[in-house]
DNA sequence: CTGAAAGCGCTTACAG
DNA sequence: CTGAAAGCGCTTACAG
């Protein structure tokens, strides 16, 4: 039951058709009717029979403007989001993002408007539109430091996804430290001595934090020489030759899809996994595929990340529940997968 | 560059600061000020310039209570988008979508607040925030037909993705009469006479729209019994078991996941595909897994799906190019897979 | 108990 | 060329 000139249905509208005042039906709707000014149950029934006839709801827009907050929080991907390439890293962010969002009543706004340059997107450009939203979530795998301390200086509130070395950005990260150093205390402990390291091509938080627990642990246990290649990512069989050419007994790779490349050219090449030579993996593909090799490997929670990171954007957005700077910057643990590709290694000279 | 109170940046603000009146700021802002009253470039640029500084955007909800648009594009789906269940349904669409609004200039704002209802969300409830987008895309399997007709109603501007029987409402949908129509000639033409049609248990357009062009070219072809199921979705058995019982020399499935169930069944029950029961599937799961069989099969250009319905949305939204009645209901033609599991029928009584 | 009024931040005629 | 003012639809003190 529209009107038939299709005009705009108001509360200055359903008032004249209840016989009261716009303002009354703005009480009876935000149900302060009971408490400040009871409102007689007869004048209230009646506003309400026309609002449900009408169908009538508050615009939003209008609502806003007057002052009852737009919980709206931004999120930015330095690439898109859903295309199948970036899809495996965005998916489970953004799966835990809506959800704690729609917890929290919260709409979800994505900056697809930012325009890009050399393929990533940038943050500050001439019509930025971040101020749409009361908070900003910022997804990405490296993020541009310029413009993190930007948004620091600014004081605008957002929450990174993923640990940042710049000061004062908040974050919520997974804890790939420790999580590098359980698995090579494993391997350590599975009494492999000779390790080859196949890291992804970046000057991420991330992938330097995986190299710290792993140095840190093969340090502590007094290896010195220890083989780190960034992965090429497009000509595995030069990574593969630089691998059996320094002969390792066990291989740590980050990147799961790299790990299944380098597995399928060891198969090829007859050496068996784990028996000839171990693989551990410091990630994991957001769906595991039917036919995945179940690798030794480390579990990041994203989606867990994903909640987390909405958790503090609000927090830190409302003014009674500030987080403290150290509440502020949040690790979370991966879990370690034992998986069948970890053995202890051959006792002999040569491997591959 | 905020203010050291963290004020609010508004127009007002930005006018103190270039020196000039809020409304020259607003005129500045919208470009008009060429046109109409042209304002000095010297007095432009420092407005600009203030702009830039304080990176300030206009309020989207005052804007629209002022009447302009805001380049939000809302996207409401009817179940979380992004968990793994839907995420097969969802993310091409949104692939598609994100791409269109990036080239559009446009950012998409989810509505993940909607309250969840039976398990689906509601458009229309209390704070219905709709109104916040210039319009909406609006994204699931199933549409609640009341819902649809109330928007039209509304007169605000949206579109479905997926046909829908509702008058008026603007849809960009995949063509599954056509498709399912060629892939049943198909069928015929290479023998079959026994057909099994196993469908999705819901009454959604897509699956109404799979059987008429079944249907329709099963009855030129002058058959009459067909046996149709609407797959349990959990007790694969019950359907295998149906599916032996009526014996058909082919099965046409409507999901992917359906398919890969009952697939397995046959094999496991010693009926070879396609040389013992040729399998036709009428859907395609938005990622190919690695093990995946090559079925035969109908592929609905999703992608598209979802860039074309912002584009239209867009022409909607446009009042120079409004698109006529026709032109607000677009079908896509979706794609025949030849696959490996379509073959003429084994020529003996008995088949399963 | 209810109405008149101010104000949210913007756009856009309308005056100077 | 620029400012003052009305109005978009709401919420919420503030008067009656």
């Amino acid at each position: 039951m529209t009107s038939p000139t299709h005009e705009k249905m108001t509360q200055r509208r359903v008032a004249e058709l209840a016989g009261v005042s716009q303002a009354t039906v703005s009480l009876v709707l935000n149900g302060k009717a009971d408490a400040a000014s009871r409102i007689p149950e007869e004048t209230r029934n009646r506003v309400l029979e026309i609002i449900e006839k009408t169908t009538y709801v508050a615009d939003p827009a209008a609502r806003r403007l007057a002052g009852m907050g737009n919980k709206i929080l931004g999120v930015f991907t330095y690439e898109p989001a859903f295309p199948n390439e970036t899809a495996d890293f965005y998916t489970p962010l953004l799966t835990g993002i809506e959800a704690r969002s729609e917890e929290l009543g919260c709409d979800l706004l994505l900056f697809t408007s930012a325009p890009v340059e050399n393929g990533r997107r940038q943050i500050f450009h001439g019509n930025n539109r971040l101020g749409l939203a009361d908070g900003c979530l910022l997804l990405g795998l490296e993020m541009d430091a310029a413009e993190l301390s930007r948004l620091v200086d600014n004081n605008f509130p957002f929450v990174a996804v993923g640990r940042r070395d710049v000061p004062g950005v908040p974050y919520v990260g997974a804890d790939y430290v420790s999580g590098t150093a359980e698995l090579t205390r494993a391997a350590l402990a599975a009494g492999h001595e000779r390790f080859f390291y196949l890291h992804v091509d970046s000057a991420a938080e991330s992938v330097a934090d995986r190299q710290l627990g792993f140095h840190t642990e093969l340090q502590k246990a007094g290896i010195e020489s220890v083989q780190l290649r960034a992965c090429t990512g497009d000509d595995y069989l030069a990574d593969w030759k630089a691998i059996t050419t320094a002969d390792p007994t066990v291989l740590f790779i980050e990147a799961p899809r790299h790990a299944l490349e380098i597995y399928e050219l060891a198969r090829q090449a007859g050496v068996r996994v784990p028996s000839d030579l171990s693989i551990v993996v410091l990630g994991e593909p957001s769906r595991p595929s039917a036919q995945a090799i179940d690798f030794t490997r480390l579990s990041p929670p994203r989606t867990e990340l994903g909640a987390e990171a909405v958790t503090l954007l609000r927090r830190i957005l409302s003014s009674d529940d500030a987080p403290s700077e150290s509440e502020s910057r949040i690790l979370l643990d991966c879990v370690v997968e034992s998986g069948t590709t970890l053995a202890p290694p051959r006792n002999e000279g040569k491997h591959l």
